[in-house]
DNA sequence: CTTCTTGCAAACGCTTTGCACCGTT
DNA sequence: AACGGTGCAAAGCGTTTGCAAGAAG
């Protein structure tokens, strides 16, 4: 073995740990532990693009072929894991939904709506404003998303 | 005549510079001025809720039942109208979108995940902020849409 | 009279569901 | 053994489109 690489472990635990969420999360509710849901979260897990529905499915039909796993399956998947907070979907219409971990740090979005590549930012104080507003309105908040539309660097210099 | 309602009268002035609008944007792209076109543009003034195009096209069936309107014209005007940003929409999964003019001012919203209803807000520093962000990440940006999820006061008492 | 628009119905694309068989517990 | 999960194909549902008839310019 050479040297440790911090960041495969860094990335290894934080799977191990998402892992072992996900497996509570099913005794906890009588679910079943099976291989397609594992290779559904491990694939989420090791994207870094925001993913649809049938953009995952291709990704694990070409890592994953002898598994033959339907599209339904990764559907019901998806599902359990968004209602449960494990994933974040953002909409985009009549167009679906692109899925994200949510296990990662929370963030926004900056889309671009030329190429529709999605780019991630954090601000701590639209952050805390978010919370303010909620509150004066006499909401519980549970949950927020923001978007930026825009052409980004590389579409404009087209 | 009574006196002057100024609440009318403004209303009326602000729709009739909306129907301008229209008129002159079709003129502009040689497409025609249509009874059905000035009708969805006119329920879509007269609503406060965010509608789908299927509301739109029951109350357009309710109030004016001769029209026939069909539902792909209400499509193709929301489309046309989302094109030249006098409408915007919010965007539900495959649940489609929700449509309201965008002449009025902007705000962004409080969506109760209980009983669907959309509270809207403005807050100018997140405003100011969304142009800083975009700026420092190159973007051009050409518009923002934020959701803040949770429970309204009314469902919380439930 | 030319061109655009309309309503209708069929087509579409993404998502969900019913079912018989299979895997996990 | 019992119960939930899976793949498949069919159904669902919101949205879009082709077309012939009709209205606007």
């Amino acid at each position: 073995m050479p040297t440790v690489t911090t960041d495969f472990n860094d990335r290894t635990i934080e799977y191990e740990q998402l892992l072992n969420d996900f497996k509570s999360l099913l005794k906890k509710n009588s679910l079943k532990f099976t291989i397609q849901r594992e290779v559904i979260l491990e694939t989420l897990y090791n994207s870094d693009e925001h993913l649809t529905p049938e953009s995952l499915h291709h990704l694990i039909q070409e890592k994953f072929p002898d598994l033959k796993t339907g599209i339904a399956t990764v559907y019901r998947t998806l599902s359990l894991l968004e209602d449960s907070n494990m994933v974040t979907s953002l909409s985009f219409g009549a167009q679906g939904k692109k899925y994200e971990l949510g296990a990662k740090n929370h963030h926004d979005h900056l889309i671009c709506t030329e190429c529709g590549n999605i780019t991630e930012f954090v601000d701590e104080q639209i952050e805390t404003r978010q919370h303010h507003i909620a509150d004066e309105l006499g909401f519980k908040m549970l949950d927020h998303s923001m978007q930026i539309y825009g052409i980004c660097e590389t579409c404009q210099q087209k």
